[in-house]
RNA sequence: CGAGGAGUAGCGCAGUUUGGUAGCGCGCUUGGUUCGGGACCAAGAGGUCGUGGGUUCAAAUCCCGUCUCCUCGACCA
């Protein structure tokens, strides 16, 4: 146990430290390392493979909707962002702006794209004319950029892989619809991909998107309490048709704007997992997303057979569809267990020779760090397929369980703050104004994160006036 | 952008107070013994001390400038 206290001792404590916690595991697990220029970050083959299998996961799930993808330009004219009055003065402090190119100044200066709207609005100005060209769905997998002034890797960096749709209908109805479908879409993608138990619901005037009319959100509970937005869903009405020229002929022969909306979820879905099944040990990865979901560790790996063992154990498994590796490096079998249990990898196979001549083989559970030793290396395809599921379930139900514990209401702002002080998401009334969000704000450094689906308060939690929502107040990273 | 902290081998650090041959641990390379919870022995490789200027016979060390990173706040996916 001595060992082991040294091997904890390399990543901080989760409990007490948190953000170091976060900041030493991706790093030491090797999913990020820093880019030499601030706030960027380069994603290693390990993060970024998690990437691919939330892309693949999402990807299919959009183009089921009948959504298509496709790809827009990286710089944007100057121009473009001004368009919407709201959008420019959102995003104009964290833009960056490019002002030289080819060795001269440019005419007119270009945005990198801190998001799309603005060009994608001005392309599908282009490409609708009718009501037959309705409705248009469109999604990118991109880069964007925004000028942060903080960083730490997956949640904030200036710049980041994320997915954004964008959709025009011919009715505020049915963009309204898709808006909440695709939120909906993104809930169900978190439960069953990432395990990961969300908080969904529209936004307040003051958190949504700059030129929305309306935008949802999708919260999840970190470990330390705090609140992760992990997904957006806007409804423009017709603000961008209007600022880009989206108009239609309806069958009606009139001329009419369309009504738009977007969505998009980014490379922090990896921040969100990490920080909600993480424990002192490093990374625990959903298996739908893990890189590795099976690593098969060698005992005495010198030993006549006992390598053939194992590589024959991963054909095995790669061909039932698990992602199974081999670790036959030099390092001591204890050495690999420490490794892959900080990498996160959800099941781990022990195989030596006294296994390989009794047919069995040590199974060991990431989630719940239990070895079972009563399996039939024969039957490995099915245990470890069952395991996985069970591992799936697992993670869903304790995260669920921890949110819900941590679920308080308040009615005073003294309530809210002890609420939130003691990592809790606090639902509570409010009468819908301004000023008392920022209140809750400035008293209890939380903020709104979206509305629940009914009210169930009387009274505001700041002014004691008539209570017009329900709010879910946290603090958030 | 405000407040703190830090830049010395791939990583983590000591050395800076009091200027005088660049150090330690881990990792890496080679060979050998090991292997059921971070093994051991032996031999080796690896450095513009973030960067620019200044003081000095002499600077990692003192002085001035500058850049970057981390943590905490205000802004945000």
């Amino acid at each position: 146990m001595a060992k082991d206290n040294q091997f904890v001792s390399q990543i901080a404590d989760i409990e007490t430290d948190f953000p170091q916690w976060y900041t030493d595991v991706v790093v030491k697990t090797k999913l990020v390392d820093y880019g030499p220029v601030k706030g960027t970050m380069v994603i290693r083959p390990y993060g970024y493979a998690i990437w691919e299998n939330i892309q693949r996961e999402l990807d299919s799930r959009f183009k089921a909707a009948g959504v298509e993808n496709a790809y827009f330009p990286l710089l944007i004219p100057m121009s473009f962002m001004t368009k919407e009055a709201e959008h420019v003065e959102g995003f104009a402090p964290e833009v960056a702006v490019v002002t030289h190119a080819g060795g001269a100044k440019l005419e007119e200066p270009l945005v990198i794209r801190p998001t799309s709207e603005t060009i994608i609005g001005h392309m599908f100005g282009k490409w609708v004319e009718s009501w037959r060209d309705l409705p248009l769905r469109q999604n990118q997998w991109c880069n964007v950029m925004r000028w942060e002034k903080t960083t730490r890797p997956f949640l904030r960096t200036s710049e980041f892989l994320w997915q954004e749709g964008h959709s025009v209908f011919a009715s505020g109805e049915e963009a309204e619809k898709e808006t909440l479908n695709m939120l909906s879409l993104y809930e169900e993608f978190a439960k069953t991909v990432l395990c990961m138990p969300v908080l969904t619901g529209q936004k307040t005037e003051k958190e949504k998107f700059a030129g929305a009319v309306a935008t949802y959100g999708m919260e999840a509970m970190m470990h330390d309490g705090k609140s992760l937005q992990s997904g957006t869903t806007h409804y423009m009405g017709q603000n961008f048709a209007k600022a880009f020229g989206v108009q239609f002929t309806d069958k009606d022969g009139a001329l009419k704007y369309g009504y738009t909306m977007s969505y998009g979820v980014s490379t922090r879905l990896i921040g969100a997992l990490i920080m909600t099944h993480g424990d002192q040990r490093g990374l625990v990865l959903p298996p739908p997303v893990a890189p590795v979901q099976v690593v098969i560790v060698p005992i005495a790996q010198k030993k006549e057979g006992v390598l053939q063992a194992c590589n024959a154990l991963k054909e095995r498994l790669r061909k039932a569809g698990i992602r199974a590796v081999v670790d036959d490096s030099d390092n001591s079998p204890g050495w690999k267990f420490n490794e892959w249990e900080m990498k996160g990898v959800p099941l781990r196979i022990e195989l030596g020779p006294r296994d390989i001549e009794s047919g069995k083989m040590i199974v060991f559970r990431r989630d719940t760090l239990e070895k079972e030793d009563c399996h039939l290396l024969a039957e490995a395809e099915t245990v470890v397929g069952e395991t996985l599921g069970r591992i799936c379930e697992n993670l869903y139900t304790r995260a669920e369980k921890r949110m819900n514990e941590r679920i308080v209401r308040a009615n005073s702002l003294e309530e809210l703050l002890r609420g939130v002080d003691g990592g809790n998401f606090v639902r509570a009334g409010w009468c819908g104004c301004r000023a008392c969000e920022d209140k809750v704000k400035e008293f209890a450094q939380a903020t709104a994160r979206v509305f629940d689906r009914e009210n169930t308060f009387e009274t505001c939690v700041v002014c004691g006036k008539k209570a017009e929502h329900t709010v879910f107040f946290a603090r958030a990273y």
